[in-house]
DNA sequence: CTGAAAGCGCTTACAG
DNA sequence: CTGAAAGCGCTTACAG
């Protein structure tokens, strides 16, 4: 906290006395009312320019009752998949007059209750949170109380609160189905972990493609690992303990299918080449990759508008039932996919 | 704006009323002052719980007169690299007991106006600023007079504010340094703009290394080109116009080394065999690229923790005379650097 | 140890 | 068209 400012603030009851109005007047011309005289109007905008005064915005949201921020809550800013999200939020709720109140959790679950406690004392309108790993809905049903809207971008809690998911399972069927329209039939699903909702709708997504064309899923070829570049290289060869081995895999994003190539080039294959990757998240990575990885986007800034525009839209309409949305994804092929089987491989 | 809650918000005077006691004892108790009896205490403390009350740190703030509110104003916050500083900065400010309020302008100069005269409104306590490429320090100066505290990152605007830049001229020279310790003496420096203060300031630091080591600066070897992977590719052919060729860059940035990188490939030449090379800035790529790109890490999430202190300490102490700090820059040494030269191209 | 009163910077009926 | 008065949720001397 500050010491009081040295040079006092410019405020309301200044102008007025400088212009000889009263307070209320001042009010009305900062709210641009048409009851104002227009000569009133300019000698007061002249005064408000002249003493430099700024507007004090929580002064009168306390006294109307209103709140002009959002809190955002983020698990993880140094993605920067959450980054463009966030940019997106930003410039959304910016344009529709309010301002955004910044937390990030780094994916510990204490800090977002700690951080969450500290935004919701600043009094937001609404909450939008992309919730840390392992997150309690109970535990943050108790901070937020039933007052408060929260929009729950990415990963699901349950409660009553609004949800903005990527749309994972379409995204990974469309990438796997991509692959089997290449030829491919023996398709691994490589990276992620069970435990993790988007995972299990990723492979749900390709499940369902395997399964519309007939194809077995084969249990050895549902690789799990932590997903990061790292731990996907370093699991690579449990892709190849069997003969036959597949020819393709679906990963469950960038992080790891980028490591799934580094891995596959220490062992002298060549993604793109002689075996077939897709990503997701279409990282800026992604397309500067060697080869360029075919991916799933999602468009994290739009996602972060989207987000924006459904918690305004519910600061509006306070009644109506919580509201699950969907957001696209879109299948972008590039070279690591496109790969000419031989006849044995296929 | 929203409209008034419908749910009544839960006030000092309810938990009073309810206890039995005077809002000001209510008060006291939240803000923790020994005055109060340990039993009366502990009777506020259930009802508090009981009623689910948040404290309004807004009307806290106005009576007290204190902001706990710093505003971030981001260029771009889609870069990874300002998204770290951002996660830094909120880190290191939400541990001092303030929350961020957030602006990103998109680098649109016209936008920093806009998103900085609506934060202002808010009250900051004080304001971190990465500019927008193209400020107008006199604007800037209009819109937050002299009440409010700002930090400037990495472009420098003069006026009386504290300032915290990258070691831009030492980055380099660490990179000059270890190439000649290497063996280089036909050292090329590549990429950037001249009017781009960051570029100049490299250049220097590569110049001061040359001249330390008694080596002449080549005119043809200053290569210019804006600082993109692609302009920079393109630009590889302008190294070996002439013979003899340079045998090493110091590249303006990661983006143009892995530019350059991917231009020396299609030559038939490889970094980090026949030509070394390195970055500015160690982006998540350099560390993956083939070869891993040598390069100058600047940790902008330290740098975020950095502005934040030093933003704290200004709220602190309005009246000392600004501060320009200069950020650490620090040398890492990977692959792309480490060429075996032949007697032939030292 | 607790309470009554004034006030932070604004807005909003209500008069006139 | 303008002003007087009350009040948003809190804190802070000042009494007692």
């Amino acid at each position: 906290m500050t010491a009081p400012a040295a040079r006092p603030r410019v405020t309301l009851a200044d102008i007025a006395t400088a212009c000889d109005l009263s307070r209320a007047t001042i009010s009305l011309v900062l709210r641009g009312s048409p009851l104002v005289n227009a000569e009133t109007r300019a000698r007061v905008e002249a005064e408000l320019k002249r003493q430099g005064y700024v507007y004090h915005r929580g002064a009168a949201n306390l006294r109307r009752k209103v709140s002009s921020a959002v809190a955002l809550v983020i698990n993880d800013l140094s993605n920067p998949f959450f980054a463009e999200f966030a940019a997106g939020v930003d410039e959304a709720l910016a344009d529709a007059g309010y301002v955004t109140l910044l937390g990030s959790t780094g994916e510990s679950v204490e800090r977002q209750q700690a951080v969450l406690a500290s935004l919701l004392e600043h009094d937001p309108a609404g909450v939008i949170l992309s919730p840390a790993e392992g997150s309690d809905a109970a535990r943050l049903r108790t901070l937020l109380g039933t007052r408060t809207p929260m929009l729950v971008f990415n990963r699901e809690l349950g409660q009553d609160w609004d949800f903005l998911s990527l749309d994972n399972v379409r995204g990974a069927r469309l990438a796997t189905e991509h692959l089997i329209a290449q030829g491919h039939r023996r398709i691994a699903f490589f990276g992620g972990h069970q435990d993790s909702s988007s995972c299990r709708q990723r492979r749900e997504g390709y499940r369902a493609a395997l399964a519309a064309a007939g194809i077995a899923l084969e249990p050895q070829w549902q690789i799990e690992c932590a997903p990061t570049r790292l731990e996907a290289a370093g699991q690579t060869a449990a892709l190849f303990v069997r003969d036959p081995a597949p020819t393709a895999a679906v990963c469950y994003n960038d992080a790891v299918a980028l490591g799934l190539m580094a891995g596959l080039s220490s062992r002298g294959r060549r993604a793109g080449h002689d075996f077939a990757v897709t990503g997701f998240d279409d990282i800026p990575e992604a397309s500067v990759s060697a080869p360029p990885l075919t991916t799933i986007a999602v468009d994290p800034r739009a996602r972060g508008r989207q987000a924006a525009e459904l918690i305004l839209r519910r600061l509006h309409d306070p009644s109506t039932s919580p509201i699950a949305t969907v957001a696209p994804a879109r299948l972008l092929v590039r070279a690591s996919s496109l790969v000419v089987l031989s006849g044995d491989a296929a």
